[in-house]
DNA sequence: TATTGTTATACTCTATAACTATA
DNA sequence: TATAGTTATAGAGTATAACAATA
């Protein structure tokens, strides 16, 4: 087998700064996204995040912020007429974000920016992106009581 | 429940949304470094990337952020005696940052803490890390003339 | 003229706390 | 009492522009 040429420094570490480099591309990719759309980070990011209609508090969990971010970013959703906040009838507490047609539209377009960058980052022979895959939800499996 | 029944994305996206899950649990592991060492994460990053004596110029460069930036974040690990601004006699214009030796002691102590963040998370057989970090070095690389 | 580091300034993202209206 | 959403506010991070000292 080969010597490895200097192994002085972990390979964790190395996988860690290599991660962190990934990370980059990626970000990269998703704020031209962004800027092509014409939406600021934060609202990109809820657009993407909004399918069904949903709470204004369960948007807060998915985008793993605290609940009065959200105010702010639905503002600016809904004033570029992307999504609406109906009444819950059940509940009339909560306020159901809901995308109009161009909030649809706009959603789509984010989707295919996203997958068109992710598919370039990730270029790779099928058999290695399954590899890679299996090998990352090792990592963030979640470990169980 | 390890593997959802999602056939019809393509794995190119699965693979951004577990990159973006890797790199939150790594970004959980170095924010308690930096908290544990009473370090705001901008500070700590730069004392992480201080070895011999750098350039406030360069240093924004490896922090990839705006050269006003630098300022601030020097002042704070200045203020808490860690750095100092050293005159360049070749070029008066330029500062040339030093780690004071608290500021090495505590460089060290902010390495060990990243080592065992990334050991934790990249827990895997040397294989298996070995494998990932010949597909991640194939995802940054750049891409050549 | 160009460059280093600084300052002033502004914008974004995020969090805490206090408020309202409901439950 | 507790919860959903809002508001006010503050802090950190980052960027641009203008400036002084030096090259």
């Amino acid at each position: 087998m080969s010597t490895p040429p200097a192994p002085d420094r972990p390979i964790s570490q190395e996988l860690l700064e290599l991660t962190f480099r990934l990370t980059a591309r990626l970000r990269g990719g998703l704020d031209a996204a962004h800027t092509d759309l014409g939406l600021p980070p934060a609202q990109a990011q809820a657009l993407a995040s909004l399918r069904a209609p949903v709470p204004m508090r369960e948007l807060a969990t998915m985008l793993a912020c605290d609940a009065s971010n959200v105010t702010g970013i639905v503002d600016g959703l809904e004033r570029r007429g992307l999504v609406e906040r109906r009444p819950d009838p059940r509940d009339r507490r909560v306020k159901q974000l809901v995308l109009t047609e161009e909030g649809e539209r706009r959603r789509a377009a984010l989707d295919a920016h996203i997958a068109k960058t992710a598919g370039e980052v990730f270029d790779l022979p099928e058999r290695d992106q399954e590899a890679l895959r299996d090998l990352l939800s090792r990592l963030v499996e979640e470990p169980d009581a």
